[in-house]
DNA sequence: TTGGAAAACTAACAACTGTTAGTTAGTTTT
DNA sequence: AAAACTAACTAACAGTTGTTAGTTTTCCAA
């Protein structure tokens, strides 16, 4: 492991438990042993950890969902693809998910619209498989961009609760999810 | 309208735009036409915006599902109920839900060890509701911390794209939101 | 063994933070 | 009219913030 990747390690960790503007760059390098000055001569500033984070997430997030809707599929099997992918990629590294879900709000104002539109792309592939299944008929008619958020939320949500030695394992939660989620919209 | 509450609503309205910790008490000030020292007439210090509008929030909704629980009523009724006042209390005050769920964090340890507690509290009377439901015989086997940590998030993330112009009135969105997580508890 | 890059250090900066002390003008109560 | 209270002010505090400049140490390849 790099120095670097020690680092954003470290500073991850700390923004989860103490939030990104309640993190400062010397309790970062404290946690590191060294000095906030010598930080610099591995990361640019503090923002670029917010940055780096929240736009990894943001490009692993995408990949998956433009798999599940590559192939062709009915919408049950495309929605549970994509549960399954974001739940793989939230309980991946918590700390990072909770960068992402919570403090992308931190971002300079550039980078936050940025970001924000392509979080709204991915919310769109999210709901265009709700309305596939509703064209198929198979899905009640409910208010896809409701359904969606609704959904979405639930998924985000279990960043705040898995624990990787927890009994639940993300296969396992996705699995639930998926059948708590359809049975919501599927009809009878 | 007081001054206090003046202070104290544009304080929510800014901290839920910048987040809490980056509102400075003279943001606040400048936002009500006065000097930062000035506030301290009023408000007793920033903690204190906190610590009322978290506990204030706590306690709207511990009233409720106490009404809730007292009448008897079957698990799917219970829970009807206690979504709507959710969604009331939630849709309220926006400013003032985004602090209680996201920036509680911020507390001072005793102040957020007692506020997890009543959170954790609420919780649990939720979740006896949907293990009511199963014992009644009309739920399925769900896990109930995980079916109860669902669907309060998605109550939660409500207040995230709840406007009081848009389309969907609270009372509208309960009756959305109870019926699409009833679907996905009850047998069929 | 040596040259040079990488990675640490010290010191300092300007800006901002929550809060307190002391004061003053205006209003209300006695 | 005197006294007390309210709500504003200015000035200052001690501490923290992200970051830069300049310097020294460490370490590996030639």
């Amino acid at each position: 492991m790099t120095r670097r990747q020690e680092i954003m390690g470290t500073a991850l960790g700390l923004m989860r438990n103490k939030g990104y503007l309640n993190t400062s760059m010397r309790d970062i390098a404290s946690a590191v042993n060294m000095e906030a000055a010598s930080l610099y001569n591995h990361i640019k500033n503090k923002e670029e950890i917010l940055t780096s984070t929240c736009f990894g997430l943001a490009e692993a997030l995408e990949l998956g969902i433009k798999d599940v809707n590559d192939i062709y599929f009915n919408a049950a099997e495309k929605l549970k693809m994509a549960i399954h992918n974001h739940i793989t990629v939230i309980t991946q590294d918590l700390n990072a998910s909770h960068l992402f879900i919570h403090e992308w709000r931190h971002l300079s104002e550039a980078m936050r619209n940025q970001f924000i539109s392509r979080r709204d792309s991915y919310e769109k592939e999210f709901r265009d498989i709700v309305i596939l299944g509703f064209e198929e008929g198979e899905f009640k008619d409910v208010d896809p961009k409701f359904a969606t958020l609704t959904i979405l939320a639930s998924l985000n949500w279990v960043s705040e609760w898995y624990r990787p030695q927890g009994e639940m394992q993300p296969k396992e939660i996705a699995e639930k999810l998926t059948q708590f989620i359809l049975s919501g919209l599927q009809k009878n």
